[in-house]
RNA sequence: GCGAAAGUGGCGGAACCGGUAGACGCGCUAGAUUUAGGAUCUAGUCCCGAGACUUCGGGUUGGGGGUUCGAAUCCCCCCUUUCGCACCA
């Protein structure tokens, strides 16, 4: 045998599995079927480096591992092909976002072939291709229908340089992430989608993903942010229809001393009226209303408002209180407006505070007298009501809330309410690189929708991208003009294209049918093959990417395509590698940007991709963030090299050899930790444990302590043990080893406890708990035997001292611990 | 501010259910081998103090307390770091 040449192994094997379609899946059976789905990328041009590689290295060595258990894995992949950096591309090179894109396809296929990855390519979907977007569009159809997709005015983040909208990532500390500018509210008109009428059932179907992170699932109950409360009128002097707000304390209606509506609220301009400074008033609406969001709710902004002069009159007093507008309240959460308890909500109190508006206590502290004049920090969660009729004497809890919302409702003043943090989703994106939102403007007929038999609207490839206005598609005469699907006479299409993030809420299904062009996907294949087993992505998707993913199978759930309502059984977030940054002088998360990647090519030249393997990963936990040596890669260098040199000399080993039962035990203990490892995810300490077989097996062989059988056994399992983490450099020394077949289809190996068990031991002996010897024993020994052996020892006898033994512990295998009755003292 | 997670050698990290802390690897030290090497092999490597080649004692998992025969692991307080949310009524 010669040496271990990663290059010429490497190559020989990509090209077999390449040329053999090995992952192919033939998706009529779904016996023993595992969906395993790997967050489709985004094809940047941008090389992909090291740290991209754990995700997709990760996968792949879950995919062998499940092959070789026997399942039928599903392993595709795709690419979410849609988004900004194309067009910006576009702008700055003059290369077609269509152009760019499926170039850099080709170019990140080529990485994932040179990491050794087997994807499934018979299933591959390009969210940018019309094949696959025109399903995008014949899904807003039916959420049109269905009265859950909707257009109405609303603010956006508007760059004024870029003359475009951004999406709220792109703004930066309030200023454009491309050109510093700063950004401004404005009203557009924008497509949303009614994800708010699933708040619910998407917080309930939380309780059901046991196989979700508990932070992730933190975090989208944060998000959906359900919240518990009434809604009350409040009646107004002038006799114009009550102001309706809603509050989670009903509890302390009697101390509301004022209202407030959020400059945006509907009514505001029927309630400025004849107000003296009018102009005023408006101006400083105009100015708040075009602050960005952002700086409007930081935390630190500094409260302002005006009083409109009308005047409400408090459900429970009777009391006629002012009514202000104050950028505090905002436009879109409950009704837009709050009743302003100062006395018990820090908010208000600091406001009151500002503009010398009155403080009125309803609950009062018992263990200390404060008087409402004085007060500078609001009364939370303690004292009890007075001065509130019936009510006196309550104290702060949900019964007294729920008493406050059955009087209330008993009146006719107010009902129970619940509401929600989550906002719909706004899917209009002023931008060309993205899926055309099928509808038609016509005069006479209004909103129209594109017929199904004319989808897809495609994206027009002749466009111009100038880079000075913002969307190209909007100047391009031939897409804009069209005819009015309903009446025929000249219309206009709509130019907002989609949010990239309804690509992917449901290209996991389409992977099930990517060439159906009948239908969406294929109802049947899904309801046998999805949900997804198995997701794996990284963290930064714990929100947006998996809630609208959860929504939209909940919507083709309720059209009758599919029979579950979560898409995704287990998910698994892997954390990112970091390096350190000469460019920032710290250890950041590794990205071009950064300066601080690892390009995989120059690695895999050097030492091959199975290294590169091999030591993302034992790097360290896969959930957790890890810190990239280049050092420490060449650990796995010789980690693989030892392998090869063992495999050439194996075949020394003698006929007979004392150590066997040694040998085994080592074999079979390593079978059984990597199978629970691997269960785990927990891949870096399978390669520890796989490492420690290789030192066992090398000095057996070394020394000729085993036997020629019992070391080639030892050597076929550490391959098929090793193959999901290094599999080029394995298939090969099995082919070499003379097997017919490949380690992918040979079956996983079997532990077998009766080779773990030995006769004879040793413990470790502890008096009254501090380790003092260590002893052989029996493996069937009780406590009796153990606790006479232990006092054999000269050390223990040493340590007890004569004192008398008040107990002995005895944990089988592992120690017993001598206690001795302490001395009176 | 609220919520969550995590703090273990020089470094990355192990330690399944409360049972030998530091597996495995990097680095480092010494030696061997090689024309040479950043290649390979062998031995050593948590800290302190004695002892001497194969030892012995003490300490040690961010800090402090507690439960227990026994705590990196469970409980309480504090410190630090990271992440998420952030005027949500």
């Amino acid at each position: 045998m010669s040496g271990y040449d990663h290059r010429a192994i490497e190559q020989k094997w990509q090209e077999r599995w390449e040329k053999q379609r090995v992952a192919e899946v033939d998706l009529r059976s779904a016996r023993d079927k595992y969906y395993m789905l790997m967050m489709f990328p985004y094809p940047s041009g941008d090389r992909l480096h090291v740290g991209h590689g754990r995700n997709y290295i990760l996968g792949d060595a879950l995919y062998r591992y499940l092959r070789m258990r026997g399942r039928r894995a599903l392993n595709p992949m795709g690419w979410d092909a849609f988004g900004l950096p194309a067009e910006n591309a576009a702008i700055q090179r003059g290369v077609h976002p269509r152009d760019w894109t499926l170039d850099n396809i080709k170019v990140m296929k080529r990485q994932f072939r040179r990491w050794g990855i087997l994807y499934d390519w018979s299933k591959e979907v390009t969210s940018c291709l019309p094949d696959y977007y025109r399903w995008n569009q014949w899904l807003f159809l039916r959420m049109l229908e269905r009265g859950l997709a909707y257009k109405r005015r609303a603010p956006v983040n508007w760059c004024p340089s870029c003359r475009t909208v951004l999406a709220n990532e792109q703004v930066i500390d309030g200023a454009c992430e491309r050109c510093g500018t700063e950004v401004v509210q404005r009203d557009l008109e924008q497509w949303f989608l009614r994800i708010t009428d699933y708040a619910e059932r998407l917080l309930e179907g939380l309780e059901s993903l046991a196989g979700w992170p508990e932070k992730v699932l933190l975090m989208q109950r944060n998000w959906i942010g359900r919240s518990e409360g009434a809604e009350i009128d409040f009646p107004l002097v002038s006799g114009a229809p009550p102001i309706t707000v809603f509050t989670t304390r009903p509890d302390t209606l009697h101390g509301a001393t004022f209202l407030v509506l959020a400059p945006e609220h509907p009514r505001v301009a029927e309630l400025v009226g004849e107000h003296p400074d009018r102009p005023e008033i408006e101006a400083w609406i105009e100015r708040v209303r075009k602050t960005p969001r952002i700086e409007r709710e930081g935390e630190g902004s500094a409260k302002s408002g005006r009083d409109l002069g009308a005047r409400a009159i408090n459900p429970a007093t009777g009391e006629a209180i002012p009514v202000w507008i104050a950028d505090y309240v905002l436009p879109d959460y409950g009704s837009g407006a709050i009743m302003a308890v100062p006395a018990h909500d820090a908010r208000d109190l600091a406001f009151a505070r500002q503009e010398g508006l009155p403080v009125r206590l309803v609950y009062h502290p018992t263990e200390r007298a404060v008087r409402a004049e004085d007060l500078s920090e609001p009364i939370l969660h303690e004292g009890e009501i007075r001065g509130c009729g019936e009510f006196d004497g309550a104290t702060d809890g949900p019964e007294t809330i729920h008493r406050f919302v059955e009087w209330l409702a008993a009146a006719g003043k107010g009902r129970p309410r619940v509401t929600y943090r989550l906002r719909d989703w706004l899917i209009s994106r002023q931008r060309y690189w993205g899926t055309p939102i099928p509808v038609v403007y016509c005069e006479g007929c209004g909103i129209v929708p594109v017929p199904d038999d004319r989808l897809p609207v495609e994206l027009p490839y002749e466009v111009e991208f100038s880079g000075r206005e913002g969307n190209p598609l909007a100047r391009c005469e031939s897409f804009v003009s069209t005819s009015c699907p309903a009446c025929g006479a000249p219309a206009r299409r709509e130019t907002d294209t989609m949010d990239t993030f309804v690509d992917s809420s449901w290209y996991y299904l389409r992977y099930l049918s990517p060439r159906d062009s009948a239908q969406i996907f294929d109802p049947e294949t899904t309801s046998r093959w999805a949900p997804v087993d198995q997701y794996i992505g990284g963290i930064e998707h714990a929100i947006l990417h998996l809630l609208y993913a959860r929504f939209v199978c909940r919507v083709v759930h309720d059209f009758g395509l599919v029979p579950f309502e979560e898409p995704f059984r287990n998910l698994f977030n892997q954390g990112m590698i970091t390096r350190y940054s000469e460019r920032t002088g710290r250890i950041e998360k590794m990205s071009k940007s950064k300066g601080n990647t690892v390009s995989p090519d120059t690695l895999i030249d050097e030492m091959g991709a199975d290294t590169e393997r091999v030591y993302t990963l034992f790097l360290g936990p896969p959930e957790d963030e890890v810190e990239w040596n280049d050092e420490a890669v060449t650990g796995a260098y010789r980690f693989l090299q030892r392998l090869w040199r063992v495999a050439e000399r194996v075949g020394e080993a003698p006929p007979t050899a004392p150590s066997d039962a040694e040998l085994e035990r080592a074999r079979h203990h390593a079978i059984a930790r990597v199978a629970r490892d691997f269960e785990r995810f927990k891949f870096n300490t399978a390669v520890a444990a796989l490492m420690e077989l290789l030192n066992a097996l090398t000095k057996a062989v070394e020394g000729k302590t085993a036997s020629r059988l019992c070391c080639e056994a030892t050597m076929d399992t550490l391959l098929q043990l090793l193959h999901p983490i290094a599999p080029h450099v394995t298939e090969e020394l099995w082919e070499r080893r003379g097997h017919v077949e490949t380690l992918l289809d040979s079956d996983w190996p079997v532990a077998d406890e009766s080779k773990l068990k030995r006769d004879r031991l040793q413990i470790v002996v502890q008096v009254d708990g501090k380790l003092r010897d260590r002893i052989e024993v029996d493996a069937d020994w009780g406590e009796r035997e153990v606790r006479a052996a232990a006092l054999d020892s000269d050390k223990v006898r040493e340590h007890v001292g004569g004192r008398e033994i008040a107990k002995a512990v005895l944990v089988p295998g592992r120690l017993v611990n001598l206690v001795t009755r302490k001395e009176a003292s």
